[in-house]
DNA sequence: AACCGGATCGTCT
DNA sequence: GACGATCCGGTTG
């Protein structure tokens, strides 16, 4: 378990996107699903979504049912579903009626390594348990069950924090490149930032125009 | 290691 | 009716 829990509080998360998104790196976000098994990961990679014009951003476009949680309180779990198949999981960030949010993307599973391989029976090696966003959702346990769960409500299952595990292995250098999977107006957006040297860090390589043999028209 | 195709459906135009 | 903030397994080099 985790002894020396130190929690992210609201006042963390209620900052411009830009500025939470790196210094989330080597947090830690745990999921205690009581009899299934407490999950903890160290997070290694994230993208920014939202601030104040970003086409990339579920928000962009304005208020819906599904992308609503986006413009609530910091500290909010939003969780949508794409692909038809696949479920990803942000923090939302920012002031209430704001849309912005942190993809959470990858990360080193640091408790409950054997909960996590249940989850992901696919999986070949350790790190690639949460390497990616839907894969770190399901490591997690996270569904949409907990789209707009308060992380910072006191007895809150899901909660973000620093602890000895993420001190014993001290964030190095932050990377920031474009965004896997954003085209269009947002696809340069260098707001996607990992850390350096990472085995957990998504494979996925950004966004780029298709190329041909023959020279174009 | 890189590339491909298939799976699969909620959401907004 | 089109298209995703994707993953996996197979194939090829």
């Amino acid at each position: 378990m985790i002894d020396d829990w130190i929690p992210l509080d609201r006042g963390f998360f209620n900052r411009p996107v830009l500025e939470v998104a790196p210094e989330l790196l080597g947090t830690v976000l745990c999921h205690d699903a009581g009899p299934d098994g407490v999950v903890a990961v160290r997070l290694t990679e994230v993208e920014a979504y939202g601030g104040a014009d970003d086409p990339g951003s579920h928000g962009y476009r304005g208020q819906t049912p599904r992308n609503s949680v986006m413009f609530g309180a910091p500290g909010l779990l939003y969780i949508y579903f794409t692909y038809g198949m696949h479920w990803c999981a942000n923090l939302v960030t920012g002031p209430v009626g704001s849309p912005s949010a942190v993809l959470l993307r990858a990360g080193e599973i640091v408790a409950g390594l054997s909960a996590a391989r249940q989850r992901r029976p696919g999986a070949h090696a350790d790190r690639d348990l949460a390497r990616g966003p839907a894969r770190l959702t399901v490591a997690l346990g996270l569904t949409k069950q907990h789209n707009g769960l308060d992380t910072v409500a006191a007895g809150s299952p899901v909660r973000f924090g620093r602890s000895a595990i993420a001190t014993e292995r001290p964030a190095g250098t932050v990377l920031a490149s474009a965004r896997t999977g954003v085209g269009g107006d947002g696809a340069h957006f260098p707001w996607r930032f990992c850390l350096a040297g990472e085995p957990s860090v998504s494979p996925y390589k950004p966004h780029v125009p298709k190329r041909r043999n023959s020279v174009a028209p």
